[in-house]
Order: structure tokens, then C-alpha cells, then sequence
RNA sequence: GCUUCUUUAGCUCAGUUGGUUAGAGCAUCUGACUGUUAAUCAGAGGGUCCAAGGUUCGAGCCCUUGAAGAAGCGCCA
């Protein structure tokens, strides 16, 4: 008999018989197992009449273990389910020691996010960490569709690069040079003429230059891939391997820009409210049970799902940094003298500033642009007040920036200029100033930090929970 | 990288002023149980107290160094 996936089963009325797969989450009573298939939250009930079984067989069906079982689905006599199986026969498929189960994650009972994450090849199987990534698989299928379905073009961009002008912080060093026997030039330099590619090359820490390339030729693309980077970032916040979304638009201004970011984030947080039911409701119920034993201060102060609602159904608020600046000035905490970071015109904005704007005084997401030229990257394209560039960050509450963006210098001399102010080598993006002497155009993108997307609609709060196989600094397990 | 905290049974933790044989709950095992929902009840087993060094008659507890984890900060997405 084939084989039906129990999110299938659980909707199926009574009556005829079926066959399920699936791991034992839970054998209550010596009669009652718990089958989950991976394909939705809720497990299926399994009744078995061990009188009728084999002896072999009922030892066999223990936690963690495979069965397969074909049985009539029926009403559930018991409270927790609608219909549930009747076994006429199991068939273990895959046995799992009790003793050695005990030692791991499988064992039910409740564990810690950290010991969860010491098996992340298990922790699939928690019910917590299979709705979090049902919802990442949602959120990148959503992803995808929302660009496709407004005319973007998926591009891939390279993942070993050359380009180290991104400035986007320190890079992975990709080589099959001899570590122990590097070769070496004249003046006693590593001789990359003899590497792979003949020159030194990182992995990439953002696909965006390329994607400009893309967007100057078919108009608007978009990049989804995995990015590296290899600072020394022990936060929750940050992974040494992560997935990044940066689309690009030709013919589009920062009010473009901030445009699109504010409509894609609301499209794809609806797309998993709409698609995402059961995973986030059995969230945000875990958050709410969570919270219940915190102090009044550390909780939430809106649960996930109204946190969700809340983001699709308002405006973002929109200020310039110089604005931010006077609301920072005009606050509680600075007067108070609060702050640990100072506030004044030209410094770059800390956490704490971040938090207070987004989490204290909008309390709602802010996208914050018009940066000062010196505290942003080199391809920002100036304003006309020489001080400032067309940058945006999209700030969220507890994640922090969730997006940064901007305009794009397209004039070749201002180009050609802030190469020179930030001592990038002309000759290492050629290619890139190029594309301003051959029909150049006002152009705008941003990047969106897939992971740091997903704890928000999930609600977990450290990235490597929402990443099957975190790298962070000092661990690359699995 | 910086600051703070944590590290004791498979897990989550308690462990008093430095003093006999290191405890609890859950999990596991054994037994009971034909309507359980984190099943329940009875019993049993289970310890390199993170590592190395030091102080002391005596260290889970004090000191030094290191490692790992977490929270916050910096860098950023």
C-alpha cells in the first residue's frame, strides 16, 4: 500500500485503511504511539492491540525509532486527536536503543536550545526545530515567488571571488597553496601566480557588485546565496556562514529602494502567516509559555504572531540618521546620560541607539537613511549636501538591522573619486566602473539577512537556531 | 576581539562557613497497566564535580591559567 504523509492523514475522514511512516515520538501506556513523518507538527496516533502483536515486534517500537504501520483510520476515542490509526500491522523499520537514546535529544523530554544545538543532525526532529525550518523552506519559496512574480531575475553570483574591494569586513581565504610549504616571490611575498586561480581570492562576503552588474543589463535581479564572512562575531546575531538576499534595481532611486524593502518584507511575513499556520501558532505558544516564567521587564511585549501582524499592517517609520540624531538628543536616556556610546552628528549609530529607536520610541520597524559619506561604503552614491549618502537600514525590534541598502554611485568621476578617498585600487574594479562609462543609470539595492528574516517570523532568538548547520567562530561541526 | 556569567548524573539544576558515603526532578532500566496526550504508579541502576596547576590536615566550594557555552558590546546582514 502507498504510503500517505501523515499532514494528509490528519485531514482524511474515517473509514479505509492506510499505511504511515514515520519515528516514534512517544509510546504511552503500552498501547498509544506517537507518529511524526516530519510533514506537519502534529503526530498521528497509532493504537496498537499488542495482545495481537508479537511480543519482538512491541519491544521494537520505541522512541526514536522507524515503523511503518498500516491500519483503518478511525475517530480517535481520546481527546487529543480527530482520527487516529488502528494498527492491524507494524513493521519496524528502523530500531533505535533506548539506552543509547537516553544520552541524546530524542530522549521526551523538554531540553535546552544549547544542548538541542550539540545535535543539530537530531534536533530536526523536535517539534520546536522542525516548524523552524518548515518556515525557512516557506520563507525562501516565498522569497523566490515574490521576485519572480514582480519581473526580478534570479542571478548567481560567484561564490569564490577576487574582488576584495567590497569592504564588507574579513574574508575566507580560498587556496591549494601548500600551507607548510608556501611558495614565494622575489621580495618574499606569497606568489599567488602560482595558486589556483593565479591570483588571491576569498569567499564571497556579497554578491552585490556583481548583481549591479546584472541589473544594468536585464533591469532587476536579485541574488539568494550563501555568504561569508570571517570576523570574530560571537553574537546571536551574527554566523560566519550565512544566506543573503540583495536585490538590484535599475531605474530606481533610495525612495525606490526603501519602497521595495518595506513591500517585500510585508509580502513574505504574510506569506508565512498565510501558509505557516500550525508551525507558528505551536511558536508563538511556546513563546507565550516562555515569557510566563520570565520577569514583566524580559518579556515580549507583543507575542509572535501579533508581532507578525502588527509588521504586515503598518507603515514602516521613515527618518533620516539626521533625524535620528534629534530624537537620540531629545531622549530619556541621553539626558539621563544613559547612553555608553555618545550621540552627536557624524558617529555611527550603536546598538543601544538602535534599540531605543525601534524598540522605545517608534516601536515598529524604522528604516533610517541619508548616513554621513564616512561612516558608509565606497559605491554609496552621494547627496547633493556633500555630507551625506543615499544608505538605508531597516531596523526591526529585537533583531536589530535586518537590511542595509542604498542608492548607488552611478556618476563615473564621484565614482571614480570615493575609489581614490577609500583606497580601492582602480585596477581591481575595472569592471565595475565600467559599467558608469557605458550607459550608466541612477540604480538602488539592498541586502536582507536571510537568518536574521527567519528568527523574526519565528521568534527564535539566536541565529544559529534557525540555520540547520550553524559556523560560527570555533565550531564547524556536522 | 572586549565585558560579565556559566560548567556537578543522559538532561535541567541544587549543593550552606572548606569537613563523613555529592542530592532532586525528568530521562533510562525492571515490574504493573486496554484510552494515553510531557501517561501514571512502585522499585533499581547511573558521578573523571570542564581541564591543568596551586593553597590546605582536608577542595565540588578558595587562588592561577586554559577550554567550551551563553548574554551583552564592537564589526555587520
Amino acid at each position: 500500500m502507498t504510503r500517505t504523509k501523515i499532514k494528509d492523514a490528519l485531514q482524511l475522514t474515517p473509514g479505509g485503511a492506510i499505511t504511515v511512516k514515520g519515528w516514534v515520538r512517544a509510546y504511552r501506556s503500552n498501547r498509544f504511539v506517537a507518529l511524526n513523518d516530519g510533514s506537519s507538527l502534529a503526530n498521528l496516533q497509532v493504537v496498537v492491540d499488542f495482545e495481537n502483536f508479537d511480543k519482538s515486534i512491541i519491544d521494537q517500537i520505541t522512541v526514536g525509532s522507524a515503523i511503518s504501520v498500516t491500519g483503518d483510520l478511525v475517530a480517535s476515542q481520546g481527546a487529543g486527536q480527530s482520527v487516529e490509526v488502528a494498527a492491524t500491522s507494524v513493521e519496524i523499520l528502523g530500531t533505535a536503543n533506548p539506552d543509547e537514546v537516553a544520552k541524546t535529544i530524542l530522549q521526551p523530554k523538554r531540553h535546552s536550545l544549547e544542548f538541542l544545538r550539540e545535535q543539530a543532525h537530531l534536533r530536526f526532529r523536535t517539534q520546536t526545530f522542525s516548524a523552524v525550518f518548515r518556515i525557512r523552506h516557506a520563507m525562501a519559496f516565498a522569497i523566490h515567488k515574490y521576485f519572480n512574480d514582480n519581473g526580478f531575475f534570479y542571478l548567481h553570483t560567484p561564490i569564490i571571488t577576487g574582488s576584495d574591494a567590497e569592504g564588507a569586513g574579513e574574508m575566507f581565504k580560498v587556496t591549494t597553496l601548500p600551507l607548510d610549504n608556501v611558495p614565494k616571490d622575489e621580495s618574499g611575498n606569497i606568489d599567488y601566480k602560482e595558486d589556483f586561480f593565479g591570483k588571491e581570492t576569498n569567499l564571497t562576503v556579497s554578491g552585490q557588485l556583481e548583481a549591479e552588474l546584472g541589473a544594468l543589463a536585464l533591469g532587476q535581479v536579485y541574488t539568494f546565496g550563501p555568504t561569508f564572512r570571517a570576523e570574530n562575531s560571537n553574537t546571536s546575531r551574527h554566523l560566519a556562514e550565512f544566506w543573503m538576499i540583495e536585490p538590484e534595481v535599475a531605474f530606481a532611486d533610495l525612495t525606490d529602494d526603501m519602497k521595495l524593502g518595506e513591500d517585500f518584507m510585508q509580502y513574505v511575513i504574510k506569506y508565512a502567516l498565510d501558509n505557516c499556520k500550525e508551525d507558528l501558532e505551536f511558536l508563538h505558544n511556546r513563546e507565550v509559555e516562555l515569557d510566563s516564567k520570565k520577569p514583566t521587564a524580559e518579556r515580549n511585549e507583543m507575542p509572535l504572531m501579533d508581532r507578525l501582524n502588527f509588521v504586515v499592517d503598518n507603515d514602516f517609520e521613515r527618518i533620516t540618521y539626521t533625524e535620528a540624531i534629534q530624537v537620540l538628543q531629545n531622549s530619556k536616556p541621553f539626558k539621563k546620560n544613559q547612553f555608553k556610546f555618545p550621540v552627536e552628528w557624524g558617529v555611527d549609530l550603536a546598538s543601544e541607539h538602535e534599540r531605543f529607536l525601534v524598540e522605545k520610541h517608534f516601536k515598529k520597524p524604522v528604516i533610517i537613511y541619508n548616513y554621513p559619506k564616512e561612516i558608509k561604503a565606497f559605491y554609496m552614491r552621494n547627496n547633493d549636501d556633500g555630507k551625506t549618502v543615499a544608505a538605508m537600514d531597516v531596523l526591526f525590534p529585537g533583531i536589530g538591522e535586518i537590511i542595509g541598502g542604498s542608492q548607488r554611485e552611478e556618476r563615473y568621476e564621484e565614482l571614480l573619486k570615493k575609489c581614490k578617498d577609500f583606497d580601492i585600487p582602480e585596477e581591481h574594479v575595472w569592471w565595475y566602473l565600467e559599467t558608469r562609462k557605458f550607459g550608466t543609470v541612477p540604480h538602488a539595492g539592498f541586502g536582507l539577512g536571510f537568518e536574521r528574516l527567519i528568527m523574526f517570523v519565528t521568534g527564535m532568538t539566536n541565529i544559529r537556531d534557525v540555520i540547520p548547520f550553524p559556523r560560527t567562530p570555533k565550531n564547524a561541526e556536522f
